[in-house]
DNA sequence: CCAAAAGTGTTATATTTACACCCATGC
DNA sequence: GCATGGGTGTAAATATAACACTTTTGG
């Protein structure tokens, strides 16, 4: 890179600081949530570095010099995963001094949405230190992704009321029961399944399928989608979903 | 710092990089806002460092091998208000590859809110370079720091909302009138005002003082102050602030 | 016929909105 | 006495919460 010359001294300490000094490594870390048999789970690694060889870690990497974090992110989604079109989100940066056994490394932590499916499982499958982890049973995890993970299920719980990001854990064809079992889940509360279908079929951003449930053992139940476009009509007139 | 002997290549690959090919020079910005005239505003600096010597740019610096995130946006905030004690949030990073015109710089946002008061307009003043611009006049900033300023100022409006914030950017003693005329400044719309006053003291987080307004040629209203006390109290049985 | 989930309305309660006048003070 | 913001209540509309039974399918 080139730089240009400047006289004055304080951007000289800028150029000095920011090519030698000051440094630091920066790795982006993704919380990826996916939502299977009615329980919301984490994409976790089994961690190869001491101290934490039995603990599970977060799917992440450093950022090379020639990529956003944005992409070191989707990097890391697509060559775990599979996926490249992922709902993904920045969460928060974390610093702690010592938070990386091998030196100071600063991280920016994402979450990302995912439709489990069975392509996407055998997948996984393939890769043996992948697993996929109920967020419930997860209790500690190498560094400080324990609490990284915290944070992105936090956030996520907050923006998962206010804004339809709940159907990217979902098949694109979901019954109303599955999506309600989704956010009871997800936000550890019961809903009252009346006012819930009440309430998401009058908000007008369901398309309702002419296509049913099969094979299950009970009345089969209508499928819906989501209509993304009617819900990006609907928020420029200042429309706000609110669960 | 010491390095364990390790033998995983996974490992060494992680310790080159780290602590050679992939470092970046990171830094903190602080969008610091202040209320002043019914006015919100945020403090900025004449930029010194081409091609932007004609534009405002947010106070950063670059973060130390020895300092936190949050620590150096404290030292920031310090060096150039004086205040130590101050509300700080961190909002985002950004991290696009050439948004700094001397190398690679990812830059971590933080937002903070300031009593704006005499001894601080002092201590501004002093320093040539600083100022207070009205956030509605500020077209245009050195480097991304227009869109960083407008991602903090998002944030701040969502949060405002839902949490008790804004009395940081009031005197310890206000009228409800000063309240709500913050709330509209920032939020942007207008508010009932009887509908206003009775939320807010419904909400039990506000102290009635005995004390009046004084020297206003008009009848002077009474002080109020935030009783955190009390709003800690009620967030622990599951209230929410919620304007 | 049994088990399991689908689907459907009404009422009570709480919350939100809209709105207008008299009061106290400084000049 | 006049300009300025201080301070107060009520009614209508809207949103939320609680709640139980019949229907359809597979086994």
């Amino acid at each position: 890179m080139q730089i240009k010359q400047v006289s004055n001294h304080n951007i000289n300490r800028w150029i000095t600081e920011i090519h030698n000094d000051f440094k630091t490594a920066v790795s982006v870390d993704c919380v990826i949530f996916g939502y299977d048999e009615n329980t919301l789970k984490v994409l976790v690694s089994a961690c190869d570095m001491p101290p934490f060889e039995q603990k599970n870690s977060l799917l992440g990497d450093l950022v090379h010099p020639d990529e956003t974090l944005e992409e070191a992110a989707f990097r890391v989604l697509e060559s775990k995963t599979g996926f490249s079109d992922v709902f993904l989100e920045q969460v928060q940066v974390f610093g702690a001094i010592d938070r990386h056994p091998l030196g100071r490394v600063i991280t920016i932590a994402y979450y990302a949405l995912i439709k489990i499916d069975d392509a996407h499982l055998a997948h996984v499958v393939k890769d043996t230190k992948l697993q996929w982890m109920a967020v419930s049973e997860l209790k500690s995890m190498a560094f400080d992704h324990y609490e990284i993970m915290h944070m992105c299920l936090r956030k996520m719980r907050r923006q998962i009321r206010v804004q339809p990001i709940g159907f990217n854990l979902l098949p694109e064809k979901f019954t109303l029961l599955q999506l309600q079992n989704l956010y009871e889940v997800v936000l550890g509360i019961p809903l009252d399944k009346r006012n819930f279908r009440r309430k998401l079929t009058h908000l007008g951003i369901l398309t309702q399928l002419d296509e049913m449930e099969s094979s299950v053992s009970h009345r089969p139940a209508r499928l819906y989608s989501f209509d993304k476009d009617a819900y990006d009509e609907k928020i420029v007139h200042g429309f706000n979903f609110d669960l």
